[in-house]
DNA sequence: GGTTAGGGTTCCTTGAAGGAACCCCAAACG
DNA sequence: CGTTTGGGGTTCCTTCAAGGAACCCTAACC
């Protein structure tokens, strides 16, 4: 779809988007997130044309997101997360607990999250990585990094 | 671009991409946070082009993300978050946290935030909103919720 | 040796993205 | 008082990706 170059930007928001900037690649993380991981599985779950899904597979699987790997002595493949897309899938975590807030409306949450360390139904909510507090947009300043437009 | 319906799926991903499910959004939501709140101003910040920058504005305030609120006696507007959009920058912050790991390269990260409660050079981390312990895609059950698929 | 199933390709149609040009309105200028 | 300027868009055209249906290939299995 995009023909402006993402990925070339200085922005770190830009260059994911690059990796995943439309509306299905993040559905596709999601279902192998979740345990669909065969071609027909993701197609029938999602209802994506089979066209769109090579596309969109080969790219994450370029990208070093997913992995594809042959499960069967006949040409049988699924594919799983890398290291790189189990932790691309943090951000899915913090799109359901938006969507959740904002667009689930009376009927509730369609997936609830329980959470290991305590057994609780519970979302996720942003910290700060050095001293624990939250860490919301509010927040924070930006300052110009080391990567920063020439 | 999506002919398919996202927002009709009952899953909280699907709904937030019908919000927001293409490239120029999450740019321009980005903008507006740190100040390009003018047309103008959006337009060559991110080279998008008018067309699509008014669609995207467009619907991104009839989502209730953005607010447009006139700043002039003179027909001129500005764009601003809304509690809704502000909360959504949220999912913005993980991106830039996984675009800086792994996308930034050598150059390093085109931006750094700075955490106004300890001062310190940082980036967010998930925790639990119920026990605050940590929260990554393993760390968690999925279970249907109230509002899953009939 | 016909069938089945997974995992794709091919082809066509529709519709969104990109880009350039144009337009409208209200000050400010001379 | 006619003209310029600048913000905030529209219009029109071209190109390219999405959607969908049909088809294809390979390796078991019966």
């Amino acid at each position: 779809m995009q023909r402006t170059n993402f990925g070339e930007m200085a922005c770190s928001i830009a260059r994911t988007l690059d990796v995943l900037g439309e509306p299905w690649s993040p559905l596709i993380l999601r279902d192998v997130w979740v345990g669909f991981n065969r071609f027909d599985q993701i197609q029938s779950d999602l209802g994506i044309s089979r066209k769109v899904l090579t596309e969109r597979l080969h790219h994450l699987v370029e990208q070093g997101v997913l992995e594809r790997r042959p499960y069967d002595r006949r040409p049988r493949y699924e594919y799983a997360l890398t290291e790189k897309g189990t932790e691309l899938v943090e951000m899915l975590m913090v799109m359901v607990a938006w969507g959740d807030k904002w667009l689930a409306g009376a009927a509730g949450p369609p997936v609830l999250y329980r959470h290991h360390a305590c057994g609780e139904i519970s979302r996720v909510d942003l910290r700060c990585a050095h001293c624990g507090e939250p860490m919301h947009p509010g927040d924070i300043d930006l300052l110009p990094g080391p990567g920063a437009a020439a």
